[in-house]
DNA sequence: CTGTATCCCGGAGGATACTG
DNA sequence: CAGTATCCTCCGGGATACAG
């Protein structure tokens, strides 16, 4: 997962490290919401069921350390946490536009994506 | 790894779904490689180091099961493979793009990417 | 509310050897 | 050459409980 130049870096190798820094499994939604506005933890928390506060933690981290998240510290007194978008965070807009823009073009010929129908 | 509407999928789920189908390890080589031109599966493993016939094989396999690349043997005597993008896979070629372009842009400011000398 | 600390698990990815 | 068959490792992701 932290490899990148262990080969020929022409080509595909530049998809790849765009690839690694939103591979997580719930970074796309993250950066995705981060997107359209600033949000506190269990607020981000609320808008992707399925997540255990562990992995968004750990997901967020990750995002931070990739400079691509900031997180600041609102409140002390009820502790609130906001996470937003850093410039460079902000920079994946096409990025994230492309992805959801393929989706709603041609995700659903994608066999294995709409026959998850369970 | 297969699931995406198990909540709301407003936002980025649609994301999700796009990212489910390039995020396989060599997948963004792969395709990378396939937008340009039709590929032997020697030729393709000799383009990307590290990868073993078994994984890139898979890799294959699932491209070719989500309808986006094509499998055709073009001789027996010396056996032989091409592989190349169907009309979906090529729809890709935005996507590619954008995440290629981000790299070149800004992935050079991701501490992790760069980081990456030893 | 926002985390961290443990423990756990499946499966993606890899090494190696064999086959048509 | 292209691919399968085994076996194995590792770690991302998850469940749960606890803490500031």
């Amino acid at each position: 997962m932290k490899k990148h130049k262990d080969y020929n870096c022409n080509l595909g190798c530049m998809v790849e490290n765009t690839l690694e820094v939103i591979r997580g499994k719930w970074k796309g939604i993250v950066l995705t919401l981060l997107l359209d506005k600033g949000y506190r933890f269990n607020e981000l928390q609320r808008q992707m069921p399925g997540v255990t506060q562990r992995i968004l933690t750990k997901q967020l981290r990750e995002l931070e350390q990739e400079g691509l998240v900031i997180r600041e510290v609102i409140s002390h007194k009820p502790f609130a946490v906001s996470y937003s978008l850093t410039e460079l965070g902000r920079t994946l807009k096409p990025v994230i536009h492309c992805l959801k823009q393929w989706s709603l073009e041609h995700g659903h010929k994608v066999p294995a994506l709409e026959t998850v129908t369970d």
